[in-house]
DNA sequence: TATTTTATTGAATACGTATTCAATAATTTG
DNA sequence: CAAATTATTGAATACGTATTCAATAAAATA
């Protein structure tokens, strides 16, 4: 028997070829040409056919065909007899070829792959968001290299591999560039979208909730629910997020003749909600109405107040952003902003996409609107 | 002026080199040999040096030296003279050359990439994980691509382009592989390592909690406290996770004479603890103790019991396990099992690691302790 | 049937890097 | 100073695929 042979090797390009080598049904090589034969059974070492990664190459010689339609057969298709065509694909599976990517990448400059930044993945909002994206581009054939960051402002270090392995595109997900790190997706033609953030002094493409708009109905709701004392918790000041829901509120408030506003910062969690809320109803015991910046921050919110042993929505109510799932569970029951999640995934992957196809496409700013979910932490009237 | 010229096209590499090219401080390049001058200024179209991805032989021709020196100073280092690795390093900068990952992987065949598969992402746990994965292996050198999952058992077309991208090593959290899948990895020997799971009939490491052992020691504390009627509410019976929390609970009560004992099943989720319980409860209003399979099942749980109108822990106990965030939430104070996620994520990739080094390794079976975090939802005695 | 058109094919090449190998330069040793 | 090491270098090559190009086979047209 040939497979008695024990000498390991790797294959080599035969200079001349069968013109036909065929497979039997236990996937041992058979065919006329011996050389053949033998080079392939020594590398299975009585495994079958396990534990070789094929090339395409391998694949050819294995079907009696060259490189040049192996290729033809798994990429595009195109121009290949039926009866080749056939036995390739017949090959393929049986030895369970898997074409390199990296190989492929190198000729077509399509790698397939998008990176995606992300801050507070530990916020269910942002889990909503990885998970969408994946379930979205995952069907068109495009992968996700996940970077995670803590920083607003996402430095050039934590994403130069991204440039290296030439992503077709970004998604920056509650986060901003640096300057460098914008320079350097620019100089390679990568493009940016930036979700749920916006950024004037970035030529990135964004989608984002319209949180002014949205800010001012949450205000008016709030004045007509008869609220006197505000307070808002935002973030850090200088994303776009808390800039505008902050512009928006504030602007009806003032429109209105409201005086008592304050302002406390949060960081966009549950602590930092919870520790601002505290500070807040120790030196502003008159508060009776809470705006946060997003529901995560709302849910330490609403745990600071009871925990102080105020009455929501009685004492204080609280509105939120976002409507993330523990919002709707039972101890919170939380009133919030709904952002058009579904909606605001498919315009970044349409953006995405639309930027693959054409580079040299212009930016696109997108508001979408989202819509109000009552619950009950905002009391109906006093 | 040099720069005046308008006819694009592409770098090319002459045959006659330049001796010493330089750059000045504006990044235009100047030297000797104008046929160089001309070529590179003509694809910066005055824009500098943006907007081209060099390679290293443009930055070899523009640091005038050979290719392969260009490399070896942007891999290793090694046998180079001081010299030209400080010019090589300093046009390299200038020009802001990133090496292709793909190119550079073809040859080393190690691609810097492992896949993390996943299921429940929106769960707090696994948003933990994969940051904590995430935080472990980026300064390694490492990164992650995404793969989220619906299935308890993996199939095969959702990681095949795992192995296409030549991935060094693969992550399936909570979940486990088709005998297909695992297949596909072993044959391109990808080693696997499942992370809260277990699966008998697999090759693949794993790294989980003795869900076993602490099941017992939950039982026994439920039993310390006085507790006669009991339940269970699992995921699917046939994950690990489940059937063995399930098998050292039950023993436990079996050894103590325990009769009355419900198992439920939900799914790993707030919706299924939800709606489990209120099944459970339905039929069954003398259950005085509720061991969940996880702590969203466990919220889920006790959002459940409150709804119905009872009291916990007076009138039912609630035990979790994995001691997520939330579970310490005010409105929840949640009694569970805590699982040491950092040990087991450092256990993991410390296996990943070892598998990349020597891809003969043994399959590792990790089993960790964790603790009991007693909070208050469970009652002390009675 | 002769001629043109189209389909199919393989050899050669390109993608961008790391690495081998041989040649040369620099250094150390005697 | 001569000989032997060692350090440095570039040319050539390999990695695994897609694609171009030219050649041949097949089909369609006259």
């Amino acid at each position: 028997m040939l497979n008695s042979c024990t000498t390991a090797g790797s294959i080599k390009k035969m200079s001349t070829r069968p013109n036909d080598v065929n497979c039997n049904s236990e996937g041992i090589v058979t065919g006329s040409v011996k050389i053949i034969i033998f080079e392939y059974v020594v590398i299975m070492k009585g495994k079958k056919f396990d534990k070789k990664q094929y090339t395409s190459e391998d694949i050819a010689v294995l079907a009696g065909v060259s490189q040049a339609t192996v290729s033809r057969v798994l990429s595009g298709g195109a121009n290949v007899s039926e009866k080749k065509r056939k036995k390739v694909l017949e090959v393929a599976a049986k030895f369970n070829y898997q074409p390199n990517a990296h190989a492929r990448s190198l000729i077509t400059k399509k790698t397939g792959i998008i990176g995606i930044v992300m801050r507070n993945i530990r916020d269910p909002f942002y889990s909503a968001v990885l998970e969408i994206f994946y379930n979205r581009l995952a069907p068109l054939g495009y992968h996700l290299i996940f970077i995670n960051s803590e920083n607003e402002i996402i430095q050039e270090h934590e994403i130069v591999k991204l440039v290296q392995y030439n992503v077709q595109g970004v998604i920056v997900s509650d986060a901003v560039l640096s300057p460098e790190a914008e320079r350097q997706f620019e100089r390679n033609d990568i493009s940016v979208v930036l979700f749920n953030r916006y950024e004037k002094n970035s030529k990135c493409s964004a989608v984002f909730c319209d949180n002014y708009l949205a800010a001012k109905q949450i205000a008016l709701y709030l004045l007509k629910m008869k609220h006197n004392s505000f307070a808002f918790i935002g973030g850090s000041l200088n994303t776009s997020i808390t800039k505008d829901r902050l512009k928006g509120f504030e602007e009806v408030l003032k429109e209105n003749g409201i005086t008592k506003f304050i302002v406390q910062t949060g960081n966009y969690t549950y602590e930092g909600g919870f520790k601002a809320t505290q500070e807040l109803l120790t030196e502003h015991r008159d508060i009776d109405c809470i705006f946060c910046v997003n529901d995560i921050t709302a849910i330490g919110a609403i745990d600071a107040i009871s925990t102080i042993g105020l009455k929501i929505p009685d004492d204080v109510s609280v509105f939120g952003f976002d409507n993330i799932r523990p919002s709707g569970w039972a101890p919170y029951q939380l009133t919030t902003w709904e952002q058009p999640l579904e909606d605001m995934v498919t315009s970044t992957v349409n953006i995405v996409l639309e930027n693959i196809n054409n580079p040299s496409a212009d930016r696109k700013i997108l508001r979408m609107n989202g819509q109000m979910i009552v619950r009950k932490t905002v009391r109906s009237k006093k």
